[in-house]
DNA sequence: GTCTATAGTTTGATAGAC
DNA sequence: GTCTATCAAACTATAGAC
């Protein structure tokens, strides 16, 4: 019985992370203030104090949040075993979860909050979640900086372009396979030649 | 002699515009204060209003001044005959451009300050700017929504990894004329194929 | 056109009763 | 653990003297 106190302290902290998800997803991730916060979640704001130190601590659980999240989403992704429909499937699992939140996004990957900087245990999870993709890239024979940072690039401006322009569409995301398989193709035509 | 008074009032009004991308630069755009302005261009903060008549407008005025030159960048472009290549030069223009400045950047590209929203006025600014960039796509035959798309996502990705990992050096975007060649190769050998 | 003074909010955070 | 009450600071914006 002893793991009642903690149980309900840990739901309410649950509760809480919720709620200032879905008012960074209305209001901004630095634009919405812990007062709101304290009523989205039915309690006053001084009681927020209980359950995180200060705003940043809020911050970082959130960012701590969104990386694990990422990490079990690429870790639940079935790969095939030929390697570049395997990082295919990846990078579209990483997109897919990029634009189901421009908020978490905006926090976990663009991260320009104010004076908002993770901490070294939460910064270790979101390399942690990132090693998926290393891997998968690896695999399929993407191992020369310059191919990832094309990759990455790549992936990252359909996101980009996808969350500022039209976030409800495929406009650009459709393009994403097309565009891995591309450059695949060139990285092998220029190492045969 | 009664352009004297309008002209120092113009003067006034760039030196605060300015400083207030000097601001920006360092405090982040949403992040300096119309105090901490004033005291940059060594005035009071309220003497700003004489000059914007909000916040909001002082962002106007800077979404306006970004993309006026944005445009006069574009439109300085020495462009090549070969219509490949000037595709190349603008958008590495463009690339060179928003490196310049990530304050800019985030204001008249990612924009998403609080509560600001550009004028009617200050977007158009934005879209004739874009012109170039269209005109030089559609040169190089560049003209269906998908391929435009992708170049704008390549783009775009390249600027930003740029931006978000390692601002000062060209890791990201050395690659920019060998993705866009590759992107038209690869739309070429699908439109003959 | 610039100033002083200040209104009027909003914010993050703390003290202390219960 | 939650509350009331409140602080101290920061901010945008306005009023009115000069």
């Amino acid at each position: 019985m002893i793991g009642k106190v903690a149980e309900r302290r840990e739901a309410r902290t649950q509760q809480i992370l919720e709620c200032a998800w879905e008012l960074a997803r209305t209001e901004g991730v630095a634009g919405f203030s812990l007062h709101a916060l304290a009523r989205a979640v039915g309690i006053r704001q001084p009681s927020l104090y209980e359950y995180f130190a200060s705003k940043d601590a809020l911050y970082d659980a959130m960012f701590a949040d969104g990386n694990r999240r990422l990490h079990d989403r690429l870790d639940a992704v079935k790969l095939p075993t030929d390697p570049r429909a395997a990082l295919k499937k990846m990078l579209r699992a990483f997109v897919d979860f990029a634009l189901e939140d421009p908020a978490r996004c905006e926090l976990i990957f663009q991260r320009h909050i104010p004076g908002f900087t993770p901490s070294a245990d939460s910064y270790a999870l979101a390399e942690q979640a990132m090693v998926r993709v290393r891997v998968a890239m690896q695999r399929a024979d993407v191992t020369a900086t310059g191919d990832v940072d094309c990759l990455v690039a790549i992936t990252g401006g359909v996101i980009e372009a996808q969350l500022s322009n039209e976030p409800d569409t495929k406009r650009w995301t459709r393009h994403l396979e097309r565009l891995i398989d591309m450059y695949l193709d060139d990285m092998h035509r220029r190492s045969t030649k």
